[in-house]
This record gives C-alpha cells, sequence and structure tokens, in this order.
DNA sequence: TATCAACACGAAAACGGTTTCGTGCTTGAT
DNA sequence: ATCAAGCACGAAACCGTTTTCGTGTTGATA
C-alpha cells in the first residue's frame, strides 16, 4: 500500500523548499529549469496529485455542486440529474447527489449538511413535503449566505435565485387543443394534488383550451389522485361514470394506468378514447399502444440549471453587486404515438 | 448577505483564544461553566457552523463516498443508488455520484478526480467499456492506496475487494425451471453482448435448467443483441422462425419488446407464449400485459453495499492488517405477473 | 511562607496546499 | 572596488479546524 504523496514528501526528498516545489509544478517563471525538471520528474514517478481538500480550504471553493432532489424513481429526475451532472463533469465540478423523499425534514438536514463547506451551490426541485409547508427558510439560509442556488421544476416565488421551468400551461393547453382538434369532446383530467405548482399549471392550460374552444368545463370530468396513489382501481369507477373520449393524464403512470382500466372496459385506443400523458419516459415508449406524451426534456433542464449555476459560482468572484436573477423556460413538446390520432 | 461564522471570529468577539472556543463548542472538561456558556450562547446566536472541508483536512476523511454508475437510465441502477444514497445519509456521508455513460475514458477520469482526497471509498459497477478493454489499473491505483473500494453487480475476479452481486444463474435457472415446470418446450433466450458477466451467468443458469430437464439446447433460440439495440424490428423474424413457447429475457425492455412482437403476430401472452424478464422495473409493472420479472432486489444491493463500504472506512483505523474481503450474494426473486400462468 | 495541585485557558503545531514578500547570491555596469 | 539589478529560492502567513502541551493563577497544605 503506496500512501500518497505530498508537497512536503518531495520537498524533503529532493532538499528545497515546500514552497518551491509548489512553484515548480505550476511551471512557474520564478524557478530555474533544472529545479523545475527535477521536481516534475520526480512528482510524475511518484504519481503526485494535489490533495483537492487542502485546496478547497485554501481557494474556498470546493468544485462540487449539491443536487437535492424529491425522489429518483420518477424518470424525469433522472434525466435531469444526468443532464446536471454531464454539464457540471464538462465544466470540472463533482456532484454530490441527496435525495429528499418528497420530505422537508430531510430537505433541512441535506441542506445543512452540505452547506458547511461541501459544496459551492445548490441546484434542486422541491420537496411535496416542503411545497405543502410552505416554508422556505432553509433555502433563504443558505441564500443569505451567499451560496448560490438553482431551483427547477418544482419551483417557488418565495425565494430570490435562479429557476429552470417548463411551460406546463401551454403544453397542456397544446395537449388538449390537439384533442379537441381531432373530434374529442369529453376530455377528461387526471391530475394529483402533490406537486402542487406544476399540477395547477397543467389544469390552468387544460382550463383554458377548453375555453377557447368553447368546450363546456365539467368538473367531474377532473379527477385529482392522492400523490401517492397505489389503488389499482381507483380511476375505473372514474372512467364508467364519466366515459370521457379523451383523457390528459399529469404523468406517465396515470396515463398507463388509464389506459389499462379503458381497455378492460372494452374501449379501443385511440379510436375510442385517446390519451396523452406528462413526463415523456420509459413507459410512454414501451406502452401497448405506445403512450402520446408531453417530453419535458429533463437533460436540456438539468443541463440549462447547471449553466445558470456554475456561471453564478464563478461570477461570484468578479462582481459582488445585487445580482439580476433569471428564470429560465424550457420548452415542452409533444411526442406522438399510437394513443392520439 | 451575511458571511458564515468562523472559530476565529468567535474567539476575537468575545476576547478568548480559538482553543478555548473550540473547547467550549464541543463541552470540553478543560472549560469552565461560564466561558462554555459564552461561547455556545454566541455560537447559536450567529448560528455558526463547523467548516466541513477543514475538518476532512484535519481528520483526513470527508464522510463522502464517491459511487460510479454506468448510466442511470436503468432503472436497476437507480434503485441501488437509492439504496445507497438511504444507507449512507443514516450513517452520515454523503453521496457523490458520477455518470460513466458505460465508457472507460469517463470511469478512469471520474475516479481519478475523487480519488484525490475528495471521498473515502468507492461503490461502483463498472461500465461496459471496461468490462470489454478487461483493464483494471485505475482500480488497482485506488486500493493500492488505501481507498475502500466496493463493487456491485458488474464486478471482476481481477481487483480484489469487496463485492455484491446478484445470484444470476440461479435466478436465471429458476425462472426457466418455472416455464418447463408449467409445460413450455420451446425456450428462447434474448440476452445482450455488453455486461458480459451478468449476461453469461444468466445464460448459464438457462443452460443448465434445459440440461437438467433434459430438454434439447437449440442454439437457434438463443438470440444475442447488441448493447444499445433501438432496432423495433430485429426479433420478430427471430420469433417467426424460431416459434418459442416461452422467452427469458435478460432486461424487460427486451421482454415487453418481444410481448409486443409476439402480440402484434398473433401470439397470446401468457396463453401461447410465456415471457419472464430480468429487472423488475416500471415496465415490468404497467405493461400490458404486466410482466413476470426476476426481482434484483437494487435497493437492498446498495444498502449492502454502502454497509460494506462503511464498514470498512471506519475499520481502516483500528486494524491495518491485509483484509480478508467479503462478496455478498443478494437472492433475486421472481415476481409472478400475467407473463406466465 | 514556601510548595503544590487543580483549574482555566492560550500558544503552537498539524492537516496540505498557495502566495506574498523577502533575501542571498551572482552578474554586469560604472 | 562598489553598487544595482535580477535570478532562484525560502520563510511565513493563510484557509478553519483539532489537539497537545504548556503556563499563569488560585487556594490549600505543610
Amino acid at each position: 500500500m503506496k500512501r500518497k504523496i505530498t508537497l512536503k514528501d518531495i520537498a524533503r526528498e529532493l532538499d528545497v523548499s515546500i514552497s518551491t516545489v509548489s512553484k515548480a509544478l505550476k511551471n512557474s517563471e520564478e524557478i530555474s529549469r533544472d529545479t523545475k525538471e527535477k521536481v516534475q520528474a520526480f512528482a510524475r514517478l511518484y504519481n503526485y496529485r494535489p490533495n483537492n481538500i487542502a485546496i478547497s480550504l485554501k481557494n474556498k471553493r470546493t468544485k462540487n455542486i449539491g443536487v437535492i432532489l424529491p425522489d429518483i424513481v420518477h424518470h424525469f429526475f433522472t434525466t435531469v440529474f444526468h443532464g446536471i451532472e454531464k454539464y457540471a463533469n464538462a465544466r470540472g465540478y463533482n456532484v454530490i447527489a441527496c435525495i429528499s423523499d418528497e420530505s422537508f425534514d430531510k430537505e433541512v438536514i441535506n441542506m445543512e449538511m452540505l452547506a458547511n463547506g461541501s459544496i459551492d451551490g445548490f441546484i434542486m426541485a422541491l420537496s411535496a413535503g416542503t411545497q405543502l409547508k410552505n416554508d422556505y427558510n432553509h433555502l433563504r439560509q443558505v441564500t443569505d449566505q451567499g451560496i448560490p442556488l438553482v431551483l427547477f421544476d418544482r419551483v417557488t416565488d418565495e425565494v430570490a435565485c435562479d429557476k429552470v421551468v417548463i411551460n406546463d400551461e401551454e403544453a397542456a393547453y397544446l395537449a388538449v387543443k390537439k384533442m379537441i382538434n381531432s373530434g374529442r369532446k369529453r376530455i377528461a383530467l387526471l391530475t394529483s394534488e402533490a406537486h402542487f405548482n406544476v399540477s395547477e399549471k397543467r389544469a390552468e392550460g387544460y382550463y383554458r383550451a377548453l375555453r377557447e374552444h368553447s368546450l363546456p368545463v365539467d368538473e367531474e370530468l377532473v379527477l385529482v389522485l392522492p400523490h401517492m396513489y397505489h389503488e389499482e382501481n381507483l380511476s375505473e369507477g372514474f372512467f364508467r361514470r364519466t366515459n370521457p373520449d379523451a383523457v390528459l393524464c399529469v404523468n406517465e403512470i396515470y396515463a398507463v394506468r388509464s389506459m389499462r382500466h379503458l381497455q378492460s372496459q372494452g374501449k379501443r385506443i385511440p379510436q375510442d378514447v385517446a390519451v396523452i400523458g406528462f413526463t415523456d419516459g420509459i413507459l410512454s415508449r414501451y406502452s401497448i399502444p405506445s403512450l402520446t406524451s408531453i417530453a419535458q426534456h429533463g437533460e436540456l433542464m438539468g443541463e440549462t440549471a447547471a449553466r445558470l449555476l456554475v456561471d453564478r459560482i464563478e461570477a461570484d468572484f468578479r462582481d459582488m453587486d445585487e445580482p439580476e436573477y433569471i428564470t429560465e423556460v424550457i420548452k415542452a413538446s409533444i411526442i406522438d404515438r399510437e394513443s392520439t390520432d
């Protein structure tokens, strides 16, 4: 077991000072060619690597960014994470990941763990618990310390920071419009009570599309499901009762389940009922029939959030005046598949 | 913007030494009650938190663990990651995540980035590229430095370290046996050429089951697909040609696709053809019909890997003798659903 | 009154780097 | 012979902790 070698070791071995070694390795003009070559050769031989922690302490920058996600089973967050990781790595940053499991407490604990020097900035989507509690003090505490923060997808107006969102309202509007244009009259909405902001926006788009096409708004056609919804048959009665000819779902799980229930009731998709779901994930691609869905471009969202964050981190050192915060909007798009015509 | 407060700040403000402050905050016996109360009150008031980086430098332990995954779109790795994160957090560790994208080079770069002090240990699954290249020097370099390493799922005998695997051979064997017992005679295997070790093990189990039940081994019934296989119809001809009455797939995507092709050829599942897939993910649960699949218990695997790693990290400081490495086997289990009878 | 513990605290080294500011020596010019 | 400049390097501070090892003061004891 070869222990890690330090500047001090090299200095002792070569009988020069630590400062000389440090400078030699940075190819400083101050040091003679001879010495530089000697030091660099020795360093290469013993595979010297500077200790990141020491550098972090000195520079007060860790080159780590903290990412806090509500969960990681949802494909959307996974793709966002991938986008973040990809972009961050390309700019020399590591990603420290924490899962809040939709819990306010975990979110707070995770942020506090990381905020004490471990990271240069945060990227996060609010947990359901936090949105419910409507308490954002832990976020403000972070920004007050001058730690850059970027919120994505599940954001709030209560905190001043950079944000990345998608045009949920617009996307829902376009999806509903598409179904109206293909002759659908009774369009159901399956939504969840959990991530308020997002679900709300999507519902707004749904209502706007109905209004703008003079279709009656029938609250019977809107089903709000609890967040961690595992009842297999909760929506079956709903379909039987309301008899829709189109369904918009705020995620693909609801959509696939709906298709299943509709099919078992003898409905053909898309002939009798058209279905569109949010979140273009694995299920949409591989379900039978495959699902027309609204792609949120998670990877792009992640890259965008990471770009905003890194830019902010690296700007921090030039100008310290009060910043103008940016909100970037990622355009969702409809991926046409077999569940619509 | 309130800047972070340090021991030095408190010391200056309260006109005591830094050492006194440090001890007072740790409730040391050395310090008088008066001073302790004064210091602690001040620290609470200004919300003092020790700087993690400084502590890491001093202790030579970061309380971070590095996790390197081949990808994160496969649900299996996602669940493993969740297991790791959960367990690590519970023991006070953060998780730094890197995605190798199945590339040898990225794997090497990521490991080198993290190995210079950023983390106390690694958990990883080998990338396809690394397995292809069969080059494990970057891993040995890490273990040689005394950094604990745990490999999971995609492992190799070439590196001495703790490992967590599943009983792939056994699981495939049981799956095939199950189908034989329900009267199937022509059992196809859809496998991939990518993660050699794993796919090979599963194929072995498939062959063993056939042999032990005196079924003929027909190489025509084995289809090896390239790793990133996106051709929609590559297996359609295969099914038409070989006409199997059961299919075992090494992942759920192959399984769901197979069902789709079989159905479009007029086969009923499971009456005409039974299908079992590895990896019990979202697709298995929500496909129509739902897919009988082999659960790899990723979360448990992650927890186990994290436990091994943290134990190893924390043991490092007691005994430094040559360790006995452990390989833990996670038992896969078959989840019965509609695609088998 | 001299001695000695016990107490309460501070100085300083250490972790592994970076960086500023000398400083001794050589060299060339005057 | 003297002096300034420039080269090549070292000393030391610093980042924010922890921890060891003093040390000055107090009160009790002989």
